[in-house]
DNA sequence: GCTATCATCTCACATGATGAGACGCGGCAC
DNA sequence: GTGCCGCGTCTCATCATGTGAGATGATAGC
């Protein structure tokens, strides 16, 4: 009898190990081989398969083999291409902010607003964002970030939407400032947000590229009061998060 | 005591849903909030959870919440391929069927089938393929195509599963005779199908290559009765259609 | 015909998943 | 401070349930 340390659904293991083995040929395997591959008894792995077909996970296909199913399919159309991008970062972000102690968080831009999709790490005690949450873009670094990086065409449809109230005396509410930034936003690579959401917060912020150029997500340190680092120093740290992130989702790095 | 006529592993199917729970609301919920709303005990949840987790299909994210772990991103990323692919093209195809007047359509090998992915256009009356449909590789221009561009092996392996039917008094039904065929359509970078499928249906087909040089899929122009346009009119716009896909897919494309 | 391979089904067994309950911890109210 | 509540963790007795050997049927090949 095994005594279990920390308790391990080792069924579920198996089976799953069995989906992937599944999925992993492409569907061209007989039931037969994969149990010889994996090792396990033929009428398991046909119970597992059987059992997985009817829940919708495989599906049956053309002479024996198996492919991915409707259920699985639907679980992956759930991670659209942005949630992708997030949960491929929350790991690599969680660590970041353990680094450093301060708050990091990873937004996209939906419709004209900030869609926060992670928040974490601590430190930043007038910083109001909650994940899920949606805020204006024109005053954050995250949303600068991704407005920089926005087809012409959208990018002036968005700067033509104003007004953009102030939210500090610092927010940039004049859109022609504001294009002015996004340009240098663009031009740099990161942008910074020294208080124009809120006093005293500051925030430095990078995109994340996809495979073809577009910049769906960026990801952000933000201090607030005493800046316990100067931006020169987070800067390379953010770079090298969002180079890590982006092979994370997509296997290589375009920069 | 369950009598169970078909054997389902009830147990994995209960993870399985946790799993789709935890996916389902972007990893905000905490476990306790999940357990109540599946109605199974907390110290359950926290099992299945935990036991994903171990196994890198969940990770662990800021306060409490969970997001899909490497594991399930990495198996379905191996389903996305094909399906990126083809919702890159669709745009790309619906334009060039509206330019035309002529059913366009955009397939994937699982298995040894055809899978038609997309399908748009009017015009070919006899053309019996629907979205989703699986058929037979061997004897349309998308399936040669395909079969052409797949590794020594496992063409080797699909050429030794005959037997091939005929469809048509021109679909080619000897093995050798198709290994020559194909031979000449991965030299020439495109298929024809001149009625082998259907009589009098007409189709020239050419690949959507990868980034790493695999042919994942492939789109085709289908033309019944009297061709409204000779192939020699056709190829370019395809091979131009195909560089369109790969653009957009991908960013770049691969001749 | 015989033989080999695969899928399906049955059944007795013990593996191992289950769920109630207890405990520790942290936050919050008062 | 003290008490309360919610959450995560751990233990343990119970028995549901996943397991695997073997039998049977189906199909293909020699």
């Amino acid at each position: 009898m095994m005594r279990r340390g920390t308790p391990t659904l080792t069924s579920l293991s198996r089976s799953l190990a069995m989906l992937e083995a599944v999925i992993a040929d492409g569907g061209a395997r007989s039931v037969a081989a994969l149990a010889r591959e994996l090792g396990v008894p033929a009428a398991t792995a046909h119970r597992q398969i059987h059992s997985l077909v009817e829940q919708g996970y495989l599906a049956r296909h053309g002479g024996g083999g198996h492919v991915a199913g409707p259920r699985l399919l639907a679980l992956l159309g759930q991670l659209d291409e942005k949630q992708v991008i997030a949960n491929a970062a929350a790991p690599v972000l969680h660590q970041l902010a353990a680094d450093l102690g301060c708050v990091v968080q990873l937004g996209t831009l939906d419709g004209d607003m900030v869609t926060y999709r992670i928040k974490t790490g601590q430190g930043a005690g007038n910083l109001f964002t909650r994940v899920g949450m949606q805020h204006e873009a024109y005053c954050s670094g995250i949303g600068k970030v991704l407005l920089a990086h926005l087809p012409e065409d959208q990018q002036q449809t968005y700067l033509a939407g104003g007004p953009f109230p102030a939210l500090t005396a610092r927010t940039i509410t004049d859109a022609r400032a504001l294009a002015a930034e996004l340009h240098k936003v663009s031009e740099q690579g990161h942008a910074i947000d020294d208080g124009e959401v809120a006093d005293g917060l500051i925030c430095v912020a990078v995109p994340v590229h996809q495979p073809d150029g577009r910049v769906l997500a960026a990801v952000s340190i933000s201090q607030s009061g005493a800046a316990v680092h100067p931006p020169a120093v987070l800067m390379p740290r953010l770079q090298a998060v969002a180079a890590e992130i982006e092979r994370a989702a997509f296997g290589r790095t375009f920069r």
